[in-house]
Order: structure tokens, then sequence, then C-alpha cells
DNA sequence: CGGTGACTTGACTACTCTCAATTTCGGTGG
DNA sequence: CCACCGAAATTGAGAGTAGTCAAGTCACCG
């Protein structure tokens, strides 16, 4: 399936994407020049599958539009989502300097681009520019602080506890009400917290006393306060 | 209490314990010698706190002898492991090029001794050097994996089948029957797994008919097979 | 307006946590 | 060498939390 996807030089919307993620922005003009060189851009419609675990690794991925899941298949077919990546996230870094495979399987959630450089020619690139090292350090440091929320989490909160902590990281600072729009489907967020689409629905009915309501993908927030304190 | 504890450069015992770490000893000499250069060996006793989640990140840490808890505490006092560290194994390496707090709280799970880096100066090392920088990739990397298996197992395996998993990782490879002994106290595997004692105590029993015998941190395993079926 | 897929709700089950009571283990001192 | 102590581990009972399966409802899109 891979083949039937257009593999293209990026044009240059999509550059401006790649630009504006929050880690390639502290890139310099030349180490983004660079990475822009050996970028293939690619789209995948919703469940496509990007690789599998075990396959060789090959590519470091930059996520342009839409969501990607990255999950881990147990033996009799249960899925468990290890994270969700959204527009200018980055997954496989942890590929270049180790072993030869996947770890994961790679999926996309909904349409999306994905920006893909090699793993082989990014390395060279990385022995070279001391900013692209660097680049790749600081994208692995913020993936293991946030996984390792991600096994805290799990184990210290209940299931609502992690939908109000996620809700609140969606929030704007400082606000005392918000609507937010969930950027994906709900069975989606329910893996990215680690349940099932029913926990999370009842999840979100046991917020209501909390002031939470819930329109399809729209969330109104009563009172961020009370939310906390859950 | 940090004060109270010896601060030493290294002697050649500890300086041999650290070149032996499956990740230095990828380095090379010279490298190696500027690592050793600014290490200070420091000694903690049973349950000493370390750092505290939330105090300003000064140091990178090898384990020389003994365990390490990095776990985080709920609101209400629950605490949760988010990795145990073993001699050789290092910890504190995302905060190298990010935030400026420890993200968990660090405890001697026993009497330990550490080999403790400034992050100031570790972080000028990486830059002057390329191979001390690759090294820092490498372990992260492997922790970022690691942990990622961490999340998975944690959301797809019950408690004897995360037991299971830990004790095959401890045979030897392709035996057929295996005797462990634990390096640690059972309650911090428990912490490990995910677990509360008493479920690792049941886990263990579960296993009994899998041919897992336990005799104090002595584990005996009949069929190496048949404990990779569960 | 109809239909498909996503979401919700209910009933039930399985698993793990908590609390409390023993038992075992490991080390210490007599 | 043995007796004893305290910590660790085990076991039992009970409660809470989330998973599964099934049925029903809602939302979105043609």
């Amino acid at each position: 399936m891979d083949e039937m996807n257009k593999r293209l030089k990026m044009n240059s919307r999509e550059k401006n994407i790649l630009a504006g993620t929050p880690l390639m922005a502290a890139l310099g003009k030349p180490a983004l020049q660079h990475m822009t060189e050996i970028a293939t851009v690619v789209h995948f419609e919703a469940r496509d599958i990007l690789a599998r675990e075990g396959d060789p690794a090959e590519y470091f991925y930059c996520v342009l539009t839409g969501y990607v899941r990255l999950f881990r298949l147990s033996r009799d077919g249960r899925e468990a989502d290890i994270r969700i990546c959204g527009p200018g996230e980055t997954f496989g870094e942890c590929l270049l300097y180790l072993g030869p495979a996947y770890r994961y399987h790679i999926q996309a959630a909904e349409t999306v681009t994905v920006a893909r450089f090699e793993l082989s020619k990014l390395r060279k690139l990385a022995d070279e520019d001391r900013d692209i090292a660097r680049f790749i350090m600081q994208s692995m440091a913020a993936h293991l602080v946030n996984i390792m929320d991600c096994v805290a989490n799990d184990r210290l909160q209940t299931a609502p506890q992690r939908l109000a902590h996620y809700l609140l990281t969606s929030c704007p600072q400082n606000s005392t009400s918000a609507s937010i729009r969930l950027p994906f489907q709900k069975s989606l967020l329910a893996g990215k917290l680690g349940l099932a689409p029913e926990a999370l629905s009842r999840a979100f009915s046991s917020l209501k006393r909390a002031g939470v309501t819930v329109r399809g993908r729209l969330i109104l927030i009563n009172d961020v306060g009370a939310l906390r304190q859950i």
C-alpha cells in the first residue's frame, strides 16, 4: 500500500508546517534546509498501516496533518496505544541509534500527511550538524518525560482523573471556564488515555457533576477549578 | 542529608564499574576519561531521598551498586514507580536539554553508591565530544523503548503475565529451566511491575501451576516454555 | 430522509487494590 | 547455636475500577 501513496518533495505549505513545529523552530535556517532536502511527503487514509512492529526501521516521521497512532498488539489481538501523534509531532527518533526494527505498529487514525526522513540519511545529517543532533536529543527527551508521565498517571489515576487531566492540559491557562473541541475521535482519546471507549464515555458522564458538558466533539467546562480537584 | 555523604573522586574499583556499564563501554578511552574527571561518588542508605520532584535538576546519575527508585507521588500520597535503576544504569539524561527540575522523586531502595555528574559540566562535555553526545542519545533511546514497553505491558497484561514476562527476561536465553535470584526485595519488584506487593504475591502463587517455585528471593522455573504461554 | 459508523448505556465479569491478620524471613544479641 | 525481634511477605475478605458484550441512541453525510 505504501507504493500507492504519492511521494513528493515538500511544497511550501508543507515546509511551513514542518518549520512551525516547536522543536524544528529551534533549528537554524541551514539545518532546516538540510532536513527538508531529505524529506519526503506521504499521504495516508484512515486505518492505513504505515509500518508494523518488527518491520525493519527505515524512517523517522513528522506528522504534518491528521493523527497517527503508535500501538502494540497482544497475542490475543487486543491493542494498546503507546502514543498519539498530531501535527508537528515526531516519532521514530529512538530508532536512529537503536535496534533495526520498529517496536510498535504505526497506523493513520484518519487522513494524514507525514514527512518522512530516511534514518540512514538523518543519521548522517545528525553526525554532521550539531543543531540537528541537538534537535533529536530534545525531542527524545520530551517524549521520555511525556511517557514517564503516562506511566505514572496510568498507575495513579482513575479514568475520570485521567480525563480531567487531559482536559486541563487542553484548556488555555488561567481560565475559569473553557470550551474545547476534541481534535480527534473519542475512541482515539480513549486509547490515548489507556481506556476502552466505554470507560471514556463513563468518565465523561462522571465529570458531569463537575460541570463538564459534552456535545459531540465539543466539551464545555464550567469550572476549571472544580476539575482540578478531581 | 546530602552533605552528610562523603563526596569523593572515584577509586579504581568504581571506575571499573562505570567503565563496565554497557553504554559507557562504547565510549573511547578519552571520553571515558573526561566522564570520570567530572564524576563524584556518593553513598546513600536505604530510603534516603536523592532528590524530590520539583527540585532544581543538578545531576545526571549512574548507579554503581544497589538499586534506586524513580517514582511519582499522587496527591493522596500513593506512590507509583516509574523506573528501578540497578548497577550500571543511568538516569537524568532527559534533564540535560530539558526543564529545570526533576520530574520524579529519587530514592535509594537499599544501600547504594552512585556516580554523579553535574548537568552543566556534562552538557559542556557533550557539546565538545561527539562520543559522549552519542552515548547520551543511545541511553535515552534505550530508556524510551523500555518505557514504551512498560506502557504497553501495563495496558495489555495482567499481573501474572507481567511477572512471567519479567522472569523470562531474567532467564538465560534458550534454557528449558532456570533458577533466578531476585536482585532486590519483592516489594520493589512489585512497584516495578506496577503492582501492590499483595498482587505480586498472588501472581507468584498463580504461577505455581506453571511450575514456578519461590523460596525467598530464589525462583525456580521448571519449564520456561510453559511460562511463555501465559 | 435514511444509513452507517460512532458513541452511550446497562449488565455482568474479571482483576487489582485496600485493609487486616498471620506467617515467614533475615539479622542480632544473648 | 538458639531465641527473639522487626520487617517483609503471604493470605483472606471485601470493595472499587475497568473490561467485555450486547443493545440502543446519536451524529454526521450523502
